[in-house]
DNA sequence: ATGTGC
């Protein structure tokens, strides 16, 4: 990126002053190493995004941005409904709810060690991964309906998973307002057979030992030490997703061209908060969310029964569950004022501080966990949400590394089977469907997700806990 | 991300 074209506010933000059509400045959080590494694009972007109508404040980029449809992955950007406010399909990316979750197993490393290409076997077998995958469960119509207004508490009544899974879930695991009907037919076509599946791409479940504790106080609440075993899931709402994002994408660009609303680029297309459109995207998008609930609910069940095989009467109790590709209407302070908001967030996790009430009591006294998946091969973290990220991005944070090569460039410059090859002498085992899929998601393919975090940690976006290392690793 | 792409 061009830093001549910035304002330096502090050694972690920047500001692009606002020029042209935009409405409200932007807002890049980072170092000046990681901001100077960001793609030129994302500045155009972020820039197209504070044009659009009822924003407020401004349009926030996040440490790990980088171009996207649209909106850039890794943006934040919040609309008013009483300014003539939008909603994006394209401002919530195609993933809907794509997120991550983290189990705790109380097991330590050695635990697992004797058994290791075993678990790796058998979390391989019993989890359906790759492009175009399916389970074993085929829902109808009927079930269809009540899974996208139902989520991860679907799931628990249909059998995967414990009541108290809930409560570690963002939103409780099923986002109210849900409309089934505002979902077409060929989204709920493709996702029937989707269910408990991974998908493709940077989507993983991932065994992973605690490496290292930034926080011991924090560390604690989140009952996590040194040496720990938990189990993440990094995966979305399938099919079934992107074809409400393509569905809607469709309808908002002649919505947009309809009432004129000025589109720096068509795909930025949008509408308004209030219109019939704008609230029935809101209804498909929210079962999106509960459809990713689900489905990262029944991976869950899946990964348990396999622990439970070599492990019996092992409990698996969830750290967290959160999203990072949604639009969630939220009340926040814009000049002194509390409003109620339409909070895009892209490739940004949702990262409330302490005394919020919508995270668990457990965590409410510390703040929510903020689950940061790393890339094949890399580390994870775990930050805790700051009081401080309200005022900073509407309380979002980073979600992942980010793409540092296009597919196709890593494509020629890797092979499949040398990464898994280089992996597993590092002792990371890993079980792919696709060798193409691991050349493309090769770990020098993503930017350093520990420059990431360290920035928002820095940015006081949200503040580092622990560092998750790699030990087995499922891909698509 | 995606029944991967014009």
């Amino acid at each position: 990126m061009e830093m001549a074209l910035l304002e330096k506010i502090s050694d972690y933000c920047w500001q692009i002053p606002i020029q042209g059509k935009m409405r409200v400045p932007v807002i890049i959080y980072g170092s000046e190493k990681i901001i100077q590494a960001m793609d030129q694009k994302v500045a155009e972007q972020a820039s197209n995004v504070a044009s659009l109508p009822g924003i407020v404040k401004a349009s926030f980029v996040m440490p790990d941005a980088h171009w996207g449809y649209g909106f850039p992955i890794g943006g934040v950007a919040a609309y008013d409904p009483e300014e003539e406010g939008v909603i994006s399909a394209g401002g919530v990316g195609f993933d809907i709810s794509c997120g991550v979750r983290t189990l705790l197993t109380g097991l330590q490393e050695k635990d697992i060690q004797p058994i290791k290409n075993k678990l790796a076997d058998l979390l391989f077998k019993e989890i359906p991964a790759g492009v175009g995958s399916h389970g074993k469960i085929y829902l109808d119509k009927e079930q269809m309906n009540k899974m996208l207004v139902g989520g991860a508490k679907w799931a628990i009544e249909n059998g995967y998973g414990l009541q108290k899974d809930l409560s570690r879930i963002e939103e409780e695991g099923c986002m109210p307002g849900a409309d089934p009907h505002a979902v077409s037919n060929l989204a709920k076509e493709r996702q029937a057979k989707e269910m408990g599946t991974l998908g493709s791409g940077n989507h993983y479940a991932e065994v992973q030992v605690v490496g290292k504790i930034f926080d011991e106080t924090i560390a604690k609440v989140f009952s996590l030490q040194q040496g720990d075993i938990v189990v993440s899931i990094h995966c979305g709402s399938r099919g079934l997703g992107h074809q409400i994002g393509t569905d809607y994408l469709k309808e908002m660009v002649v919505c947009a061209q309809k009432l004129k609303i000025d589109l720096p680029e068509r795909e930025l297309a949008c509408a308004p908060i209030t219109s019939e459109l704008g609230k029935r995207y809101l209804g498909a998008m929210r079962a999106g969310i509960n459809c990713a609930f689900a489905n990262r609910q029944i991976i869950t069940h899946l990964i348990r029964k396999v622990f439970l095989f070599f492990f019996p009467g092992i409990e698996m109790p969830l750290l967290y569950d959160v999203s990072h590709n949604t639009c969630k209407v939220e009340k926040h302070k814009v000049n002194g004022q509390l409003k109620e908001l339409y909070v895009h967030r892209k490739g940004a996790t949702r990262a409330y501080g302490p005394n919020q009430q919508e995270i668990p009591e457990d965590y409410r006294t510390v703040g929510q966990p903020v689950l940061i998946g790393g890339s094949m091969g890399t580390h994870s973290y775990i930050l805790v949400g700051t009081a401080q990220s309200e005022r900073l991005a509407f309380s979002s944070a980073v979600h992942g590394a980010g793409r540092a090569m296009s597919r196709s460039k890593a494509l020629k410059e890797w092979k499949g089977k040398e990464i898994i090859r280089s992996l597993e002498e590092k002792g990371i085992i890993i079980r792919a469907v696709s060798e193409r899929g691991v050349a493309e998601e090769a770990p020098l393919a993503y930017k350093d997700v520990s420059d990431v975090v360290e920035a928002a940690h820095k940015a006081d976006l949200a503040k580092l806990v622990a560092r998750l290392d790699p030990l087995i690793c499922i891909k698509g």
